[in-house]
DNA sequence: ACCGATATGGCAAACGTTTTCCTGCCTTAG
DNA sequence: CTAAGGCAGGAAAACGTTTGCCATATCGGT
């Protein structure tokens, strides 16, 4: 603060713009924004040629002011530098643009104070909506203290939606996991798979108990084995590192609730001397892009971004209520590192 | 536009926590925002607690309206999906917020129009800077444009800045390509490799051509061999698909100007049915996150990105004129993927 | 006591845009 | 020819905050 100082002319105006095309001030401004007054072509063609020559730039921090609202939507996150949610968001970017919206990004490390702090910092900006995308956390009390702040930015006019996250009370945008994680069971015992070891997540989300559920459908009610680990890249290395051999020996399939978990997986397994998928496949879950650089090339389902994308942006800009509404539906992918078994 | 409508009721504004101290707008704004002024500590825990009591949210599009900018730097980049920016954008990211600014990422999906478009929609926000980073395009006249409209910004008081990006005159951030080329190319003869065929960029882009000159000094003056291909894992594959078995056979170590690329031609061996590292070796540059997915690791040299987001940010809220500095240092890493040779 | 300096408080203006309302004009139907 | 209605333009207020400036109170030194 103290001096803003920073030196720099006097910037070109609405107002310059108006006076240099010989029009008032609303005439100008209805003809550089989208108003729904109409304005004479004569009118709108000097203004249009005035702000060209005098390079004006609107005031963005002007318009959201006056407005009450700006034209940004807050995408709240873990992690950024992760592919999962690195793409998410710019399927989101994409939508949001074309819709004449932008995209801010906040990042939370995961710790629920940061995501306190976050979501007030935000708010202060009245972005249009506040979009959180991810796990969320176990511990009830930060989550009042949250879920308080944002019922009081909704009252206020925002709008809060949840991607793959259900420890909050507002609206969701969820994925049909059980349903794409049965139809993976599915076709992997059509492949010839019949002893599968399941990573689901020691954190209890909802969503990833989908998948474990629907896979465990899908496959073969009861046939397959569930161990619990943590939901990320080593959780998956972990499991199979402290697993005895003649135990692993026991499975021709690991399925990983998350493709990092997958990739943990393979990299352990490589360390152990097995090969994939000789001596055991490997699936995962999400069809993450950096997949195409592993080798072989994983087993997983897809979640179709673009269209989670959409429903966040037309959710976000529209009216308030309208639901939670269906979940996007995803489907099983199958590469090479499940070929067809016995 | 239009009806603004959008329900919810008055906002507690700096005036309400005021009146409800018993103080003036002044003091209370003098309290609730780092000014210079002092306050009486009495009125200061008045204003809190009215701040409190009403859970007063500053109104950021007022402060950045009167202030005549915000708090907010702006990330513009090519893509946001692959890994290397999306590292890049959450050093940045953690930098900025612990200097009290935010990020705000637009990505360009590297077409000069788009980039054109989307730094005219910046300068409507007046973030304090924008930073590019990423390879520039070659057409040099869309770039003019883009440098006037970058200019103006400049003179409206903004700061432009560009990472490793050299084809507008602006303040860079540069890495040192050369060194850290230079270092991996000796660590590697050292290793025993004496045949290396090294993968530049096929659009002219300056510090590639340094990390190619580099790594050529280093490894041993006149021994490489360079093919110019598309700087991503695309280029890389095509290399090597495209290059007869025998001649692929005269070398015994392949380096990828970028990390991607070297991921491709990794890929495009296994196709081939050559083993890595034993038939042939590969080297990449620039350390990207992925790269733990990979087997056998991949060899690289570091970026340390938290020092080049520190650099951004330290020059983006300094006064007008720094200079382009020092180049950030770089450094060799040693994987699995190069092992001792001969 | 007096003067100057320093600390603190408040008034009022300013920032650039949108929006409400009013006015005058033009069209059209009767 | 007139009344009604629509259309385009403009004056002025409003948005919430910061800041320049002035007023007052306090303090320290002579």
């Amino acid at each position: 603060m103290n001096e803003t100082a920073r030196g720099g002319r006097r910037r070109v105006t609405l107002y310059d713009v108006a006076r240099l095309a010989g029009v008032s001030q609303p005439t100008a401004s209805r003809v550089l924004n989208g108003s729904d007054r109409q304005v004479s072509s004569a009118n709108r063609e000097r203004v249009l040629r005035a702000a060209r020559e005098l390079a004006y730039v609107p005031n963005a921090s002007a318009q959201a002011f006056v407005r009450g609202s700006s034209k940004m939507i807050a995408f709240v996150v873990g992690r950024i530098d992760g592919t999962y949610f690195s793409s998410m968001a710019a399927a989101l970017m994409r939508e949001a643009r074309s819709a004449g919206y932008w995209v801010s990004i906040a990042v939370t490390d995961r710790q629920p104070e940061r995501e306190l702090r976050v979501v007030r910092e935000l708010r202060a900006q009245r972005p249009r909506a506040i979009v959180f995308a991810g796990s969320g956390f176990i511990d009830p009390t930060g989550n009042e203290v949250l879920a308080d702040e944002l019922s009081g930015y909704e009252r206020a006019g925002g709008k809060v939606l949840l991607i793959s996250r259900t420890d909050l009370p507002f609206e969701r945008i969820s994925f049909d996991n059980r349903a794409g994680a049965e139809g993976l069971g599915q076709a992997l015992a059509g492949l010839g798979y019949q002893r599968a070891l399941v990573l689901g997540s020691e954190t209890p989300l909802l969503g990833m108990l989908h998948r474990v559920e629907g896979f465990s459908d899908g496959f073969a009610p009861g046939t397959v084995e569930v161990r619990q680990t943590a939901l990320s890249w080593e959780g998956g290395r972990d499991v199979v590192e402290r697993m005895p051999p003649e135990q692993l020996s026991r499975f021709d399939l690991v399925v990983g609730v998350t493709d990092e978990m997958a990739l943990g997986v393979m990299a352990a397994l490589r360390v152990h001397g097995r090969r994939v998928p000789d001596d055991i496949a490997v699936a995962g879950f999400n069809d993450i892009r950096t997949l195409r650089d592993v080798s072989p090339p994983l087993t997983t389902v897809h979640v179709p971004l673009d269209l989670v994308a959409e429903a966040v942006v037309r959710r976000a800009i529209a009216g308030h209520e309208e639901g939670s509404g269906p979940p996007i539906p995803t489907h099983p992918v199958l590469r090479e590192s499940t070929p067809p078994h016995h």
